[in-house]
Parts: structure tokens; C-alpha cells; sequence
DNA sequence: CCAACCACCTGTCTGC
DNA sequence: TGCAGACAGGTGGTTG
């Protein structure tokens, strides 16, 4: 599921079973996602107040009054799912156990969070709060999209150097935080930028633009609800349907909706990109 | 610094 | 229906 607005998405639909809410209990079935989980984190989460939720880039903390937080990582299939909770005039009932629920939050007030992710890309750990810029997954982060640090200045400079495309850069986590595949493509599009074209070779008038652009692309999805590709649900069941809303990706051949020409489809660092060969030069 | 690969996993779709 | 292959919203790592 997860770029910045999925996780953004996810994590909203988590605070009204998890924020202010202890964890009753911590049902760990699969002690292994992407790496090993923390040592003992059953026991650390039990009892534990869930005082905040918080995202970073794309992952989602979990500031709880022991002084650790929870960082959980969706990678490229994990979901969270929350049950038990009434929202409006909707109970969402506790599912059946599915395949791949590896971690369960039975929360204080009868609401539940299931993780769930197949693939198991996704990832936990426990950090203490006041030491967590300097968790391994969190030390080399770009600024945040929404921060101050991300400004335009900031852009030109950190892209005006780079031999590699532009495409690439902007997946790089490290220039700035929490755009993937999905949203970079619509970016350059909306940009008018060719994905191919090296960042150095790109006017500093062109870069800075990009700014305010990733802000409104992301803006946009987030509004929507994030994207949802291969019916994949938001923690409260709802589909997002920003996919509705896509220019470029997964639309190889279909005419773009600015000028009609045919999408392309090339692939970059192992990855598919989708662009307008005609309005992004 | 960078491109090109590999790794981690499972599910789904396409073409034969 | 089976099967092989490609592909999928991420990211850490190695090699050249």
C-alpha cells in the first residue's frame, strides 16, 4: 500500500482504537517480518498507553507512556486493520483471523489493530522516544514534504549535482522523505519533467517548482484517501480513490489526458516509470 | 557518487 | 487446469 498519504491515511484511521487507549495484550504470531522483531516486544507493549500517533515520512510511531514508541514500517504489502471501534453510525466488527496477521493490538476499549502483510517487507521495532532521530531507519531521512526544512533553496541545492535521473532522485529517501514510486511518477508529470533527464540538467527555475507541486500531488492523495492499487483497504475498510486521479501511473498506452499522446512504460533502477513522452521533455 | 544488480517474501495476472 | 514468468505502493546492501 504505503507512500506518504497511504501511511498518512492509515494512521488516521488508527487513532480512535489506538491513541489514548492501553494495549490489553500484544498477539505476536510471526516474530519475523523484514527483520527480527525488538527483543520481548509482547511484554514492552503490554499495558502500555498509547499517548500519540505520529507519521514520519513513511513510517507510523507510536509514542506510548513507558517512553518508547513503536515504529512500524508498512513495506509494500502491510496493512493495518482496525476492528472493534464504532465510527459514526458503523461498528466495525472483528474480522476472521486471515493468513499473514502477524501482529495483533488488543486495545482498552475493545478495539483492535491486526498487521497484516504477506509479503512481510514491513517491519517493527521499539525506540525511545527521545532518542528516535537517531534510529537506524530514521537517521538519514530527507526533510518532510509538509516541514520547513523542505523548501525550494533546499531542492536546487540538494538535486543540482546529481548525475542520476530525476526519477531516482526523487525515490531517494534521503533528498526527501516519504514520495514513492506512485507519486514520483505523478510529480514529474505534473512538473513536466522527463523522469529520464538527470537532476544537474535541470534548471533551478524547473527543480524549485517541484517543491510546491509534491506538496499539492500529496495533498491531493491525502484528501482521497491515498490510492488504492489491487483493492487494497485503509485500516477502516475504505478504499482511497486517488487511483481514479492518476495521470501517468499504471496507465502504460492509454492517451494522456493533458495532450493524448500514448503513456509510456520504461523502467529505471528496477522500478516502472510512467511519463508523457510528449508533454515531459 | 552512481548504476546495476541482489536480497527479502507472497500473491496475482498473463500467456502458452 | 497447470505452469512459468513477470510484476507489485519499499528499502538495505554489494559490486564495479
Amino acid at each position: 500500500m504505503p507512500e506518504l498519504p497511504e501511511v498518512e491515511t492509515v494512521r488516521r484511521g488508527l487513532v480512535p482504537a489506538m491513541e489514548g487507549h492501553r494495549i490489553e495484550r500484544a498477539e505476536v504470531n510471526r516474530p519475523d517480518l523484514r527483520w527480527p522483531l525488538p527483543e520481548r516486544m509482547a511484554e514492552r507493549l503490554q499495558g502500555a498507553r498509547i499517548d500519540r500517533l505520529r507519521r514520519r515520512s513513511k513510517y507510523i510511531l507510536a509514542d506510548l507512556d513507558s517512553g518508547e514508541s513503536l515504529l512500524i514500517h508498512l513495506g509494500m504489502s502491510g496493512r493495518m486493520l482496525v476492528s472493534g471501534v464504532t465510527l459514526g453510525e458503523f461498528h466495525l466488527d472483528h474480522p476472521a483471523p486471515a493468513k499473514h496477521d502477524h501482529v495483533v493490538l488488543h486495545m482498552s476499549g475493545g478495539g483492535r489493530v491486526t498487521f497484516n502483510d504477506a509479503r512481510r517487507f514491513g517491519a517493527m521495532d521499539l525506540v525511545l522516544t527521545e532518542r528516535e532521530q537517531a534510529h537506524w531507519l530514521l537517521a538519514g531521512l530527507g526533510p518532510e514534504p509538509f516541514g520547513n526544512d523542505f523548501h525550494e533553496d533546499y531542492l536546487v541545492e540538494a538535486l543540482k549535482r546529481r548525475a542520476t535521473p530525476i526519477k531516482s532522485a526523487l525515490l531517494d529517501q534521503h533528498i526527501v522523505a516519504g514520495l514513492g514510486n506512485i507519486y514520483v511518477c505523478e510529480v514529474l508529470h505534473r512538473a513536466g519533467i522527463d523522469p529520464r533527464r538527470q537532476a544537474k540538467r535541470i534548471s533551478n527555475l524547473r527543480l524549485a517548482s517541484l517543491v510546491p507541486i509534491i506538496r499539492e500531488v500529496l495533498t491531493e492523495a491525502i484528501s482521497a484517501g491515498g490510492s488504492s492499487l489491487r483493492d487494497h483497504r485503509q485500516a477502516d475498510g475504505e478504499l482511497g480513490y486517488f487511483q481514479h486521479s492518476f495521470h501517468v501511473y499504471d496507465r502504460e498506452d492509454t492517451p494522456c489526458t493533458t495532450c493524448g499522446t500514448p503513456i509510456r512504460r520504461i523502467v529505471q533502477s528496477g522500478r516502472s516509470t510512467f511519463f508523457c513522452p510528449s508533454c515531459q521533455k
